[in-house]
RNA sequence: GCCCAGGUAGUGUAGUGGCCCAUCAUGUUUGCCUGUCACGCAAACGACUCGGAUUCGAAUUCCGACCUGGGCGCCA
């Protein structure tokens, strides 16, 4: 039977293990081979005087990155990773590589990125970047038992859509039969219309699709949204739940994945201090001012060198709230006794944001309004209006990206890093 | 969309007009090596993105195409 290459410990006895041939080292009368599963790694040594034939003929004709079945006696050795090493009484080749490799999975050469997400599959087999989506895996269990334990309904909403969510931002336009339609920016009309269907507290996590011809190691093409809204709640309530939820999300990734964090020389992971601090729009912008070189005032967005300034400021996760009404998204509710700025928020990490949300406008005719102040057209939106007109609870929610999460989480540099096989102005393959 | 940088063996690089039928590392192949852990030693193999121009001479200069990285705007 074979086991995790993790489990085989210097007091395994036999043991049979099936893995990837990372490394090789030959030294003549003795060699050593790495093998490699997605628990680990473990050294095989061959030595070749008492080795059977066929044990050396296998040793001898195989290929890194192949696959092999290694069956033997478990040897506690101090000199061997792990304390222990497999003297095998089988060695047998399961699947063969050819070579050169596109890329070297040890790691003494380094690859470009490009590289790499050309190699995709075989990039992934490095474990420091295995490691990143097993973490992220965990970091989704996380969120996904976050949200289980406070009774939320997930929902999936449509991904091909007939109108765009919000304007401004650019949409993919696909062909749907004789119609036009689009790939959805973000389930965000749907899941406010879940609130009028009596749901009360819904989250989605899913993909979303932005047609923003940027380049940079922050913005993809496809990411992937985690989505909330609740009824009868405010701003106040779901920065809380985001805060929670981010917390509770570093404690369980520090908790589950000690193996992959050293992986990645994460040594020093740090769970988020509450509260985040909530940061005035108009705060962040004099902040801003004092840091930044370029004329910055109020109105304007935070613009990267201005999050950038802020970040250095509060040097942790912090919340921008208090937005002017003016730029952000319609639906987003104006204070009743000021209605020039809104109840919206911004998460932030020092390096960029996290997340944004927002206690939605559930009046109808205000909410038609707004739109209209917005220079959109309110005949387009009927399917999402009409609900507002047969009893909209108030709510509130936020969408918070997912790679970004993690990108940050793990001191990523680039967020492709984060997605398997990412999505951006140039890469459609794999 | 705007701006900057770049494309040299499978991979990562050096090379700013002749010293380059191209450097180094890793890799692959062969040989030697019984405790390696980036094993070591020896030898061999393998590359200038494409098209045009300038020049006695181009990896190197110029023009165009294609591809890539990054910054900005905007955003998750």
């Amino acid at each position: 039977m074979r086991i995790p290459i993790q489990d085989v410990t210097p007091t395994t006895g036999m043991a049979e293990v099936i893995g990837w041939v990372h490394e090789v080292r030959d030294l003549g009368g003795l060699a050593f081979f790495l093998i490699r599963d997605r628990t680990g790694i473990i050294q095989v040594t061959i030595p070749k005087k008492k080795a059977s034939k066929t044990v050396l003929a296998a040793a001898k004709t195989v290929s890194r990155e192949s696959i092999v079945r290694v069956k033997g006696t478990v040897k506690a050795i101090d000199k061997a990773p792990g304390g222990r090493e497999l003297i095998p009484d089988i060695f047998e080749i399961m699947s063969v590589s050819e070579s050169p490799l596109p890329l070297d999975v040890v790691e003494k050469v380094p690859a470009e990125l490009d590289t790499r997400l050309d190699a995709r599959f075989l990039d992934l087999r490095r474990p420091r970047v295995g490691a990143v989506f097993q973490i992220r895996s965990v970091a989704m269990d996380a969120i996904n038992k976050f949200f289980f334990d406070r009774e939320f309904i997930q929902i999936t909403t449509p991904k091909i859509v007939a109108a765009a969510t919000e304007g401004g931002t650019e949409l993919f336009p696909i062909a749907y039969f004789d119609k036009e339609a689009f790939l959805n920016q973000s389930p965000q009309l749907y899941k406010q219309m879940m609130m009028a269907a009596g749901f009360e507290k819904v989250f989605e996590i899913g993909p979303i699709f932005r047609a923003e011809e940027h380049n940079t190691t922050k913005h993809l093409n496809e990411a992937t949204s985690i989505d909330i809204e609740i009824s009868f709640a405010d701003h106040y309530e779901v920065m809380q739940i985001l805060e929670d939820l981010i917390i509770s999300t570093y404690e369980y990734v520090k908790s589950k994945c000690n193996d992959q964090l050293a992986n990645l020389d994460c040594v020093d992971f740090m769970v988020p201090k509450a509260p985040f601090p909530k940061l005035p729009y108009v705060d962040a912008i004099t902040i801003a001012q004092k840091k930044c070189e370029n004329k910055i005032k109020y109105g304007d967005d935070i613009s990267t060198a201005a999050e950038k300034a802020i970040g250095e400021e509060l040097g942790g996760h912090y919340f921008i709230v208090d937005w002017p009404t003016d730029i952000r998204p319609y639906y987003a509710m104006p204070y009743e006794n000021d209605s020039s700025i809104c109840k919206a928020f911004d998460l932030m990490h020092p390096r960029m944001e996290l997340a944004s949300g927002a206690q939605r406008v559930h009046q109808h005719d205000l909410l038609v309004q707004q739109i209209k102040r917005k220079g959109l057209n309110p005949e387009s939106f009927e399917f999402y209006l009409h609900p507002f007109l047969y009893g909209m609870p108030p709510h509130a929610g936020w969408g918070l990206g997912a790679e970004r999460l993690v990108m940050t989480m793990l001191n990523l540099s680039n967020v492709r890093e984060a997605v398997l096989f990412p999505r951006d102005m140039h890469r459609l393959v794999p």
